[in-house]
DNA sequence: CCAATTATAGATATTATAAATCTATTATAT
DNA sequence: ATATAATAGATTTATAATATCTATAATTGG
């Protein structure tokens, strides 16, 4: 019962990239593992997924790198999350007592909550 | 980031056996094995750690079984979470930012929400 | 005391998933 | 053309959850 470790390279990463943001500049996936200590590799893959979310965008070749995108400030903690472990359910329950099931209900809504916290969580109330 | 298959376990065999308390009998685990279709030597292990928690007491030998303790209207969702999957944290920081790290807070602060819910619902909750 | 029943403990195996690496490929700036 | 940088796919490694197996201890009833 843990968010992964990519979550938190990624929500990480993009903080770094958000105090770095005044420069405009790209910035390329070494700067980040370097900071983060957390190789190229498997960062750029991590941060891959935040670019097919469209919430950075990146440019290959000389020059290139990751930058923000200008919605950034509205980008949730939540978002950060489904982009990297895609939509989860906290609990699967492995018997089919219906839709009633109270047992499920009670999970449904602590994950209801636990979510909740996180859509209201943005970016930017990580960075101010 | 998921809740373990045995505390789904735990969680419905608690339920039949609050089912069947009118009866005032020890259950075999082999009932409740037969119930929820799972084996028994896992369930058994899972159950073992309810009995570690205190929340059912058992009796080894013929006519033994598992029994709910006076108190188990007390007992919260999040206790059996607790005694199954121990205390857990939803959220592993790799990276020590101290403190103040906001990524880090934000996390416990979905964490506290989705577990205050829990320690809300009572088992006499999923019965009733 | 004996046989049957039942929980517990410890070791081990199995499975699933996350984490990470490696290699090759594609794109871009100079 | 060359150096830089992201992406994709395959593969490996690590870790934890799930499950089984075997042996042991406790209890009941004859």
């Amino acid at each position: 019962m843990k968010f992964s470790k990519a979550t938190d390279y990624a929500l990480h990463a993009l903080v770094y990239m958000i105090h770095r943001d005044g420069e405009r500049t790209k910035i390329p996936v070494q700067d980040l593992s370097l900071a983060l200590n957390v190789s190229t590799t498997y960062l750029s893959k991590v941060l891959t997924r935040i670019v097919k979310a469209n919430y950075i965008s990146s440019t290959s070749g000389a020059k290139g790198g990751y930058r923000l995108q200008q919605n950034w400030e509205n980008v949730s903690v939540y978002d950060i999350v489904v982009a990297i472990d895609g939509v989860q359910t906290l609990f699967e329950d492995s018997f089919d007592h219906g839709e009633e099931c109270r047992i499920q209900a009670a999970m449904m809504e602590a994950q209801e909550n636990l979510i909740s916290t996180l859509k209201n969580k943005r970016l930017k109330d990580l960075t101010v």
